[in-house]
DNA sequence: CCCCTGACGGTCG
DNA sequence: CCGACCGCCAGGG
């Protein structure tokens, strides 16, 4: 496969992410044939225009975790707003680093079509069970 | 050709 | 939950 058709590869899966839910770079790199070019999926994103029509504040680390690049960029800050923009609830972790509960809008399916609701049940609830989730209190 | 880097992933303590 | 480590693979110096 050609580094052009991996990008394409890349963003027609990536297209394929409904509204208001999100997944991960290794998981994309899976429904596209390369597990182990998780780490290209997130370097085809990054070369993506701003024309380009493709949803890329849905897909986040495998932990959940919104990729910082680096301090001083505001590409985190920005997927932030865009994933609050369509309802995601983003957590704002101790260390100031964001994230999303896949418990709630995981997307993990085998297949891309597939889709079977099979995220509900691999995490677990990350610790925001029966306790306070403060995530809407005044950050800064 | 060697070495470092990166919007990453998984395991272990 | 978190940090330390190691593995992966294509690019760039």
């Amino acid at each position: 496969m050609d580094i052009a058709e991996f990008h394409e590869a890349v963003y027609q899966t990536v297209r394929q992410i409904p509204f208001g839910r999100v997944t991960s770079y290794g998981h994309i790199a899976k429904l596209i044939g390369l597990p182990r070019h998780s780490r290209h999926v997130g370097q085809a994103l990054k070369y993506l225009n701003v024309d380009a029509d493709v949803p890329w504040q849905r897909v986040v680390s495998s932990s959940g975790k919104i990729s910082s690049r680096g301090p001083g960029t505001s590409g985190a800050q920005r997927q932030r707003e865009a994933l609050e923009g369509e309802g995601v609830e983003v957590r704002v972790m101790r260390d100031g680093g964001l994230a999303v509960n896949f418990s709630e809008c995981g997307w993990f399916p085998e297949r891309v079509g597939a889709e079977e609701e099979v995220a509900t049940e691999t995490v677990g609830t990350t610790g925001v069970e029966g306790e306070n989730q403060d995530a809407g209190q005044p950050q800064e």
